[in-house]
DNA sequence: ATGCATGAGAC
DNA sequence: TCTCATGCATA
């Protein structure tokens, strides 16, 4: 690979403004940080037996070196490239949270947040329901793969491995702006919740209310998944607003950025001490509400790498789960329905991008976080890549920067519409990065570099270096 | 925990 | 074609 032209002059020409404020370098290698070690989605089993046939996606088929980007050639280190390149773009490691460092890893602070009754709560559940141990054949060629998923009861393996709770929140991931409300548009979705905020057991209850198809939720497909959430984008819609009786979640009309901190704190606290993992958290959520969701959003959710309005769409529900179960005798009941799903759908075997190829995305990106057709067609070429991971990998750059930046900055209207100072003025005011909920219809979207906002760099640090930076 | 992918809805 | 919410698959 290294023999590739992987040094992006790419120009964005179609969109000059966009391109314009692109000259900021961005953090890369996140698999460099290492990947949390023991963490089993045990919530999650899913079957690879059975197979579909697909069409050849081989990733990267060979081709011969384009010198079409004469950019850094044979550089395959992005980063050191970047440290080089001067002073305006330095690389920074602006994930936020990222690291396995960050999952708890700080034992003195574990101990003190770990509850002394570790036990988990559900253990003879678990075993009610053999799982038969499958194994995710991850070489299966190029096969696509049919899935099974079971949902068992929860495990105890999160507390049994030591994952702990160290507190590992570096709230200020969304630094700096302590009121800034949601829009009001962004939980008329809560009053849609089923009401099952009766002080009783809802979550007892088998039949997902909302779903339509009593005893199951599609958990994987997409076609449920986002029939279930239209007010999150249709954010628009001025009916529901606070009606629901519940007044534990349905007042979530003005969040602020720390209640969202907070609440992702306890929810992970709360959760770990009663030895939920995040997977069946979602799980339960399924069980209670009838919205399933998977272990990678209530991650997500923890670690406030949601975006603002997705928060706040969620966090009624969470907390419905919270206040379930802790009252709840026996919060493992929560998780007791099984659930086997059978995905026909055929996806795409997910690409692995090369180190070096993703290097050269990166330097692509900061050149061009927008580009056009025949630009992703350009870089495509270059790497040797198939256009629609091209494609794809932008559009997940930038709704990572986008997410990982600062999604609440609408409120204040602080965002750059167009082209932001030259990223070496620096310190600019803040950024939304696109969040144009404030209405600003069609804004570009801006990704801001880290190192605009020095508050938010220091908190995309390790926690500890944080400290020392801060103390 | 996160990279790559999907699909609905908006533009 | 993009954004956004979301999740599978994997590091």
């Amino acid at each position: 690979m290294s023999e590739r032209s992987q040094s992006p002059t790419l120009e964005c020409n179609s969109r000059p403004d966009d391109f314009s404020r692109a000259m900021y370098a961005q953090a890369l290698s996140q698999e460099g940080f290492g990947g949390a070690s023991l963490q089993i989605p045990h919530g999650v089993l899913q079957h690879h037996s059975l197979l579909f046939n697909k069409t050849a996606y081989n990733g990267m088929p060979p081709t011969t070196a384009q010198p079409f980007f004469p950019f850094q050639p044979g550089s395959g280190d992005y980063r050191a490239s970047d440290l080089q390149a001067g002073d305006f773009c330095q690389p920074k490691h602006w994930y936020p949270i990222a690291a396995a460092e960050y999952t708890g890893q700080v034992p003195g602070v574990a101990a003190a947040t770990q509850p002394t009754n570790l036990s988990p709560p559900n253990t003879e559940t678990r075993e009610q329901i053999k799982m038969p141990e499958i194994k995710m054949e991850k070489d299966v060629n190029d096969e696509y793969e049919q899935k099974i998923q079971h949902y068992p009861t929860p495990t105890s393996s999160a507390v049994a491995h030591g994952v702990y709770y160290s507190t590992p929140w570096n709230p200020s991931f969304w630094p700096g702006f302590p009121h800034i409300t949601a829009a009001s548009t962004n939980t008329q979705n809560l009053n849609s919740i089923p009401s099952t905020s009766s002080s009783s057991s809802p979550s007892l209850s088998p039949s997902p209310p909302s779903n339509g198809v009593p005893g199951v939720t599609f958990f994987n497909g997409s076609a449920s998944q986002t029939a279930q959430t239209p007010q999150a984008q249709t954010s628009t819609r001025s009916s529901g607003s606070s009606s629901g009786g519940c007044s534990d979640s349905e007042e979530e009309e003005n969040l602020s950025t720390e209640e969202l901190e907070q609440f992702a704190k306890e929810l992970k606290h709360t959760r770990i001490t009663l030895g939920f993992t995040q997977a069946d958290v979602g799980l339960a959520l399924g069980n209670l509400y009838g919205k399933m969701f998977s272990q990678t959003t209530i991650c997500r959710f923890e670690a406030l790498q949601l975006s603002f309005k997705n928060m706040c769409k969620l966090k009624p529900l969470l907390r419905r789960w919270l206040n379930e179960a802790e009252t709840s005798d026996n919060p493992q009941d929560m998780y007791k329905i099984e659930r086997v799903f059978v995905d026909t759908r055929k996806r795409k075997r997910r690409t692995s991008l090369e180190g070096s190829v993703r290097t050269a995305l990166e330097s692509y990106f900061v050149k061009c976080p927008k580009p056009n057709t025949q630009e992703i067609t350009h870089i495509a070429d270059d790497l040797c890549l198939e256009r629609d991971v091209v494609r794809v990998w932008f559009c997940n750059r930038r709704q990572k920067g986008k997410r990982l930046a600062l999604p609440f900055d609408e409120c204040e209207g602080q965002y750059y519409e167009q082209s932001p100072p030259p990223p070496h003025t620096a310190h600019s005011p803040l950024p939304g990065q696109g969040y144009s909920l404030s209405g600003h219809p069609g804004g570009p979207t801006f990704y801001m570099p880290p190192l605009q906002r020095p508050d938010v760099f220091k908190q995309a640090l390790h926690p500890g270096l944080v400290g020392h930076l801060t103390s």
